[in-house]
RNA sequence: GUGGCCGUAGCUCAGCUCGGUUAGAGCGCCUGGUUGUGGUCCAGGAGGUCGCGGGUUCAAAUCCCGUCGGCCACCCCA
């Protein structure tokens, strides 16, 4: 009778599933997001989970062909699952450019998979939340971007935090000053690690990697950790690059200039010439977001500007620039240094039910109460009051209505503040007013 | 993908080194004390395939192998 075979319930490393707690800390981060990029017009977009593989493959090196989620379809389709919105994005607007114009200002946030090992807030299915402008090559853009970054961490008031900005032109010029121009992928990902193993190890690895001779490690690297103010920053690498650098000083001198007129303090937008990334697509301006309380979590925003979005879907030339913000590294960010706020702004109202066959008029005043802009829940039984009252104390409710069978006859109901203990009777017809009062909400 | 650590109640963990009676604690949950009032207190209770599978043994949470999952480093990146 029993031997039933029971399957246990589990999920695939890396696939986790969201109780109500860490779910609502999502949609609160998303939520503050999505209005910031609305803010600045960008319109949201969604694309398919699954894609053509040679859609995918299309860029992106062997790197990436490993860590696809690929398989046959029913349909004998090679199919692969989306790694990141960005190449979806690229065939999304090839393949609509018609109906867009430019500039396209969009952003996208969904789920991406890739099949590598798990980390701390390093998953095989993770949020990503992009936002990018097509079309453009004006550094008003690449500003703009900078400047969504930095709304969003403003609104999400989780702590300081700093935006490192670069430019690809200006470590270009100083690697073709310093004749390692050749290497540039391979010098680019060296100096991605300076934070992480040091000067000393950054320079022992441009040795071996690339040859680097001593001398131009040392150049190289005295140019990257230059410190001082943006302006000063600029100036002296200006200097060492010997006028290779112009292009990139110029345009990073025009962010930081926009950045500083939208009134974004300096300690918040800092020029920082070792912030590389590592994406070779990058050919403009990039940046990274660390967080002050916990930055060896890593960048929890980056992205940067490209000359060519979508080259290999189209003989349109789409540049543009955008940024992704790590959702998932995010929360863990905020999960450690005790920042992500667990109470739910669920209903604030709790209508207790005290005689289930009366539940039909329970739920009417419930209903009109909802009517004037309360968020009412109603308990679903007639159970015991206290159980009632604890749940809704469990569940964060600020009020709590009840109404039993001497309030029906005589057209009152009870109104309990759960936080003071204090309850009031007050008139069935001034119950929403009364609620609205202790709320501190105004009546719709 | 390579290497290391780990996996016991819903959660945090003890027990495992040197196998041996009904596997424990705190918190949480449920019930009662308070027949219509939560958060405190008191009493009681439910809840465990010791991740899963196999092996050694008279006997395995404990030893061995495999596997799944978590964490960490490398790699890469969000």
């Amino acid at each position: 009778m029993n031997d039933r075979r029971i399957i246990q319930p589990r999920t695939l490393k890396g696939f986790r599933d969201f109780l109500p707690d860490a779910m609502q800390s999502r949609e609160w981060l998303i939520d503050t997001a999505r209005a910031v990029f609305r803010s600045h017009g960008y319109v949201p977009i969604d694309t398919p989970a699954l894609e053509y593989t040679e859609i995918l493959l299309g860029k992106g090196g062997a790197e990436t062909d490993k860590q696809l989620y690929r398989f046959e379809d029913n349909g004998g389709r090679d199919v692969a699952l989306r790694f990141d919105l960005t190449v979806p994005l690229a065939r999304f607007v090839a393949q609509h450019f018609g109906e867009l114009g430019v500039p396209f200002k969009r952003y996208h946030v969904g789920p991406v998979w890739r099949g590598e090992n798990t980390q701390r807030g390093r998953y095989r299915e993770f949020l990503q939340c992009d936002f990018d402008t097509i079309g453009t090559e004006s550094l008003a853009a690449d500003t703009e971007a900078a400047l969504v970054i930095h709304d969003i961490f403003a609104a999400l008031d989780i702590g300081e935090f700093t935006i490192h900005l670069n430019n690809r032109l200006v470590l270009a010029g100083l690697l073709s000053e310093l004749e390692l121009a050749e290497h540039t992928a391979d010098v680019l990902r060296s100096i991605d690690k300076l934070p992480k193993i040091g000067r000393d190890a950054v320079a022992g690895e441009l040795r071996e990697l690339v040859g680097a001779s001593p001398a131009q490690a040392d150049r190289l690297l005295a140019a990257l950790t230059v410190t001082g103010t943006n302006e000063e920053v600029l100036a002296r690498v200006a200097e060492l690059a010997g006028g290779a650098a112009d292009a990139g000083v110029a345009a990073l001198t025009e962010v930081v200039a926009g950045l500083a007129a939208a009134g974004v303090a300096p300690s918040r937008a800092r020029v920082d010439l070792s912030i590389a990334r590592g994406l070779d697509y990058y050919t403009g301006t990039v940046f990274e977001t660390f967080l002050a309380e916990i930055p060896e979590i890593g960048s929890v925003c980056s992205g940067g500007r490209y000359d060519d979005l979508a080259s290999i879907y189209t003989k349109q030339r789409l540049p543009g620039v955008g940024a992704s913000l790590g959702v998932d590294r995010l929360l863990a960010a905020l999960e450690e240094i005790g920042k992500l706020d667990t109470s739910d702004a669920g209903p604030s109202i709790l209508m207790t039910m005290f005689d289930g066959s009366r539940s039909a008029d329970y739920v009417g005043v419930a209903a009109s109460l909802r009517r004037g802009g309360l968020s009412v829940e109603l308990y679903p039984e007639a159970r015991k009051l206290g159980s009632q009252l604890k749940y809704a104390d469990r569940k964060g409710h600020r009020l709590a209505v009840i109404i039993g069978g001497d309030e029906w006859s005589a057209g009152t109901a009870q109104v309990k503040d759960m936080v003071s203990g204090d309850s009031q009777t007050v008139e069935l017809g001034t119950l929403e007013e009364t609620c609205h009062r202790l709320l501190g909400t105004t009546p719709r």
